[in-house]
DNA sequence: AATCCATGGTATCTCAAAGATACCTGATGA
DNA sequence: TCATCAGGTATCTTTGAGATACCATGGATT
């Protein structure tokens, strides 16, 4: 059992150590939470991605996409064709993640 | 009708001219997120906000709930009392959005 | 062949936000 | 009197976002 256990047996993310916490600061977040969306509906190539999430910058985009393949909600995927293509899609995490970020993009368009 | 209106007809968080995306943008962070779960079972007063919100900075705590009164989240209440004491509360706006934020939160601690 | 564009990025710079820390005012308590 | 707590503000450093330029590859265009 390690520290971190021990200081969090349960997750929960009002408490520092949990590593939880991380997975929040990712999730709630504005271009992750756009990125998940646009990928709802199947695999995305880095362009389209840039295209639907209006305003970011390549850099922001290539970051965020990273971010998420780290910690499992998303896959990149090189074809090796000609000329090369890269696919981003959600994993079975990543869909299940996308799920309340739908409703809260759902609640923002209902309220703002 | 203004100019923002004709951009953006609809709410639609993927457009950059849409004023929701300033929405999106404060509920989609971690400070606030927290901050909104932490006063929907009801109004906390400074001190105790900043030991449930763990590891946030007085300014940083200070400029959210600023942030979150000035979109018509939170209400910030002082009454003149001695000694005196702030308390602040979800507006119905909050309470609304605290919804999707706790399945936001409740997903990340079963699955983090 | 030379030019132009698209893809999928990286490199660099600036500037705003987060985070850490110190400090302040006013009241209470030992 | 000194220390403590509440509810902040002020200041500094560090991080990240954002803007922009650039690059390599591979068509398509002229």
């Amino acid at each position: 059992m390690t520290v971190t256990e021990l200081q969090c047996a349960r997750n929960d993310v009002y408490a520092t150590m949990c590593p939880c916490r991380d997975m929040l600061d990712l999730l709630a977040n504005k271009w992750s939470a756009l990125a998940i969306g646009a990928l709802e509906d199947g695999a995305l190539r880095n362009g389209e991605l840039k295209r639907r999430l209006e305003g970011i910058s390549p850099k922001v985009l290539s970051q965020t996409l990273k971010r998420l393949e780290a910690h499992g909600l998303v896959t990149r995927t090189v074809y090796a064709e000609v000329p090369s293509r890269v696919e981003y899609a959600l994993t079975e995490l990543g869909q299940s993640a996308a799920v309340p970020l739908k409703h809260l993009r759902d609640w923002v368009e209902g309220n703002a």
